[in-house]
DNA sequence: CAAAAGTCTACTGTGATTGTCGTGTTAAAT
DNA sequence: ATTTAACACGACAATCACAGTAGACTTTTG
């Protein structure tokens, strides 16, 4: 479960992708188009700043907006910025590095092994997804197990629920 | 970030199905053996009941054992027993479907269009993954992205830490 | 100067996570 | 039959993350 607050960054961004260049837009009006509550949308608009992804005019006709290019912005990278490590395991997170206080040795964890092969292939889907992807339709992320000939995934608008 | 739950189960599954056939573990030892405080893992290993993982012999010499086949134990059902639902979304979620309250129209929504997606091939490598992999080495879930000729998954040893 | 905007720090309510405890129930050993 | 060692189950509690609120400050423009 991604958190709400990530969901009001990504849909923040959305909004602030959207407009033509020059546009900008006070927190008041990204609240609105966004859904989140103003006084809490401050703090996500200030760190998606500080982060580099917006920018920021002061005073009376200030304002938010994009500078980042859209294709740069991957949702991999909004995911860690606002909710965190997202690394299923405390001991495989680069950042935010921690070794599992039950762990013997951590070249021979099992668990470590299989979730780590099952993290680098998530960051991989993770990655190549931006917020352009967001802003227009996408077309990106299928994926073939190359020891199956299983399912194929992508095509956006079929099997809308999954099993979570 | 799985829970410490999870980890604890998947332990625990791991400890009971390296057992011999006919072997059995009481709690106790299962806490010994996967790290997990005693009488926190009465609860877990009690859930792993009922859910059909386990068996369990009351009264003196009894104890935990595995009923079900390592290999029809995928993690992905391990992590929805224990941790609840998995979807990155709660309108993307079958058991636990909510409508998200800040959306007003889901075939519309951008952001479910693409986790939506995502969280399919998601699915697809954790559902792939059991317990089996666990137990033994595993050499599953490569994964190549067909529209671009990017990295490739999988190869267990190699790239240890990840970006989380 | 006044109004409208972003910036910062601090605080709070709610719920999930991670346990612990007490008490029961079952079955084997003596 | 009694004791003992095991699982079963419900209630409780400490801690922490999440989601949001509030107040005071700073910057810009009219």
């Amino acid at each position: 479960m991604i958190t709400q607050k990530t969901k009001y960054a990504l849909k923040s961004l959305m909004a602030l992708g959207a407009l033509e260049p020059g546009e900008a837009l006070t927190i008041e009006e990204v609240s609105r188009r966004s859904g989140a509550p103003k006084r809490f949308l401050e703090h996500i608009l200030l760190e998606l700043r500080k982060v580099g992804y917006l920018g920021a005019k002061r005073g009376r006709a200030g304002g938010y907006f994009l500078i980042r290019d859209p294709d740069r912005i991957s949702l991999g990278e909004v995911l860690q910025f606002v909710d965190g490590p997202i690394a299923p395991l405390p001991c495989l997170s680069r950042r935010a590095y921690r070794r599992c206080d039950d762990c013997a040795d951590e070249t021979s964890c099992q668990l470590r092994k299989v979730f780590g092969d099952l993290f680098y292939s998530y960051l991989i889907l993770i990655e190549s997804l931006t917020l352009r992807d967001l802003l227009e339709g996408h077309e990106k992320s299928r994926l073939i197990l190359s020891d199956t000939d299983g399912p194929q995934a992508g095509n956006s608008t079929e099997r809308p629920t999954g099993t979570g």
